[in-house]
RNA sequence: GGUCCGGUAGCUCAGCUGGAUAGAGCAAUAGCCUUCUAAGCUAUGGGUCAGGGGUUCGAAUCCCUUCCGGAUCACCA
């Protein structure tokens, strides 16, 4: 049990012993005690004082006599200013840490066949184009999720659903169809996300030119983008994939399986995966048909046009359209059709999905629809929304070429982490082909951290040439913090120390061992409240605070030259607990950890 | 306009179930490599926690309000 539950609860038996008054548990608070007040857990007394009817300090040191007498663990306490500190005896901090250090799972939650069941979708791209600098957000995200969920004792369904159909591709196989001349990945040299993203943009080009020409001829921008006659191709060639055109199906296979392939690649490079991917062209239509039995069953109306809608003004929503008037499905058509499939596919007890807060508005429709629908857990589908990644000179724009892509922004990550490392000159001893794989993590260290540290959903602001740093508050700092613990141990190998694994627990430790402890041992509570705040972001900070605090310690102290064998040993025990701890947290965010860099 | 989310140091961000003197990093300045990795450590400077009001023994944190920024309210996805 939590330390501070322990005391909260003996606090409030002495204040029933004490003054006769039954207290409930949330006046009782237990917190850390700062770092510069002397002490390891403090009880606030002001909210007690009306039971006690007493001045603070003569509160305080009632209550603190009555809990040292107690709990055994108590070494001593003081009140200051209404503030009731506690400091733990030596003793019971190395048993701790020696639990700590036994415990090869400590913090992750088991899983079993009894475990509930989590699905996560993320990732969730278009295939008409690569994967961008909010996609990175995405993807780490739901893939730390993923683990977090996991380390609360989840079964964990990692899934992505791929927007494979509609007018977007049909424009990069048009503009292909047009200007291609054949060309393939193959042929070009290019990753094949990126060269159909490039026939994307080669539409837009001719497109906005057709439209120019057509309102210089006179006519106004809206009667232009009706007579356009490459989006009338475009539109054509979707009614031909509907219909299963052959040769539009077959361009349609092909020009996928060449963006597959590509984003296969980013994925494997940013470490991410899924367990069961589905395809919007192979749920769409369940979606259509879901949608017209609720009409039958009154639940949706059709207006005079033809189209379906959902009215949701009863929930303090709008009339939102679930059909065109034509019948085919929009956007929301899909999600309906994904989730009933899924359900179908597998058990599940909770479903998040990880997409970008401009779809806010989108998902309270979507859990309502369900819900009316008759599903019982559309009501409790959770939409892990996450803000914007925003260049320093505003949003990123395609049209502006100010889009940072994926590919290009992990290659030059690891450019600039080789430059570094070559300068710093520290694998020396490693082969070419080992020290690339560290360049690599450092690189992903860096970028991910960078992403998950800050809270998902605020809007992050991303300096391509600034943002990214080594130093300091950054990933490679915490992999640097491990790389030298690992050392530690290396170099104790080599001197021949020998040492059991534990601590001796009758030594006394100074300000900075504690603060390691208690850090430590507060990772394992913040894994789990990251798993139910779902916040990576929780675990980064407070991971580097743990790294931070090593570094100091690391300093201040000596750990192999230490001559006392003792002290020596609780070092070294301290230094297994925190490198385990920071190679566990950085799991739970998808980074790895070098032995060495 | 309605709804939702944000506003903390020059910049990027923590802290938000109310607690002690609001914290990091970057940037700036000054130190520290013949001791376990200097991607590090130490020190200095930097704040009307957007403004105003309220609740409270106590407010960056909760409530109300104003201002600023963003998102959304499509037969787009």
């Amino acid at each position: 049990m939590a330390i501070e539950i322990q005391i909260k609860e003996i606090a409030i038996d002495a204040i029933e012993k004490l003054y006769g008054q039954k207290v409930s548990p949330e006046i009782v608070q237990v917190q850390q005690t700062r770092k510069d007040q002397k002490g390891d857990f403090t009880l606030v007394v002001f909210p007690l004082l009306k039971f006690s009817g007493k001045k603070p300090e003569e509160t305080g040191n009632e209550i603190g006599l009555y809990i040292s007498n107690n709990l055994n663990f108590i070494g001593s306490f003081e009140v200051i200013k209404g503030f009731l500190n506690f400091s733990l005896l030596h003793s019971f901090w190395l048993t701790r840490l020696n639990e700590i250090n036994s415990d090869t799972q400590f913090g992750f939650k088991p899983v079993t066949d009894q475990s509930p069941q989590m699905m996560i979708e993320y990732s969730s791209p278009n295939t008409n184009k690569p994967l961008h600098l909010g996609h990175i957000r995405n993807n780490l995200l739901g893939f730390s999720l993923s683990r977090i969920a996991k380390a609360n004792g989840y079964k964990v369904v990692k899934t992505n659903i791929v927007n494979d159909r509609g007018i977007h591709i049909c424009k990069s196989m048009l503009a292909w169809e047009k200007w291609g001349n054949g060309l393939t990945p193959q042929t070009s040299g290019k990753k094949g996300d990126h060269l159909v993203g490039e026939f994307y943009v080669k539409f837009d080009q001719h497109y906005k030119n057709e439209i120019n020409t057509l309102i210089n001829s006179g006519l106004s921008k809206e009667d232009a983008e009706k007579k356009s006659s490459l989006m009338a191709q475009a539109r054509e060639m979707l009614l031909k994939w509907e219909a299963g055109d052959k040769k539009v199906v077959q361009l349609w296979e092909m020009m996928n399986s060449w963006v597959y392939e590509g984003f296969a690649e980013t994925y494997k490079a940013l470490g991410v995966d899924f367990d069961k991917i589905y395809y919007e062209s192979q749920t769409y239509s369940t979606g259509r048909e879901m949608v017209l039995e609720g009409l039958k069953n009154n639940l949706f109306l059709r207006k005079s046009d033809g189209s379906v809608w959902v009215d949701l003004t009863d929930k303090g929503l709008d009339e939102k359209l679930l059909l065109r008037s034509d019948g085919t499905s929009v956007y929301i058509t899909q999600d309906i059709g994904t989730a009933k499939l899924r359900f179908d596919d597998f058990a599940i007890d909770k479903m998040i999905y990880v997409v970008g807060n401009e779809q806010d508005y989108h998902f309270k429709v979507l859990s309502w629809v369900l819900d009316r629908l008759g599903f019982k857990w559309g009501k409790d589908l959770f939409h892990f929304s996450y803000g914007m990644v925003e260049l320093p000179e505003g949003k990123m724009k395609s049209r502006e070429g100010t889009v940072v892509d994926a590919d290009d922004l992990i290659s030059e990550m690891i450019i600039t982490a080789r430059e570094m490392s070559g300068e710093l000159g520290k694998l020396d001893g490693y082969s070419t082909e080992e020290a690339e794989q560290v360049f690599k993590v450092i690189a992903l260290g860096a970028l991910k951290y960078f992403m998950l540290k800050v809270d998902p959903k605020k809007n992050m602001t991303f300096n391509p040439k600034e943002s990214i740093d080594f130093n300091g508050n950054t990933g490679p700092f915490i992999q640097y913090t491990y790389a030298r613990i690992q050392s530690v141990f290396r170099k104790a190998a080599l001197k021949e120390i020998i040492w059991n694994g534990t601590a001796p627990v009758n030594v006394g430790l100074n300000d900075k061992e504690k603060n390691l402890l208690l850090s430590v041992s507060n990772l394992g509570n913040v894994i789990g409240e990251a798993g139910n705040s779902y916040s990576p972001a929780l675990i980064a900070n407070y991971v580097y605070d743990l790294a931070k605090e090593f570094n100091q310690f690391y300093h201040e102290s000596t750990i192999l030259f230490e001559e006392n064998e003792q002290i020596r040993n609780v070092r070294l025990a301290i230094c297994k607990a925190v490198g385990s701890t920071i190679s566990k947290s950085m799991y739970l965010l998808g980074i790895d950890v070098p032995e060495r860099m």
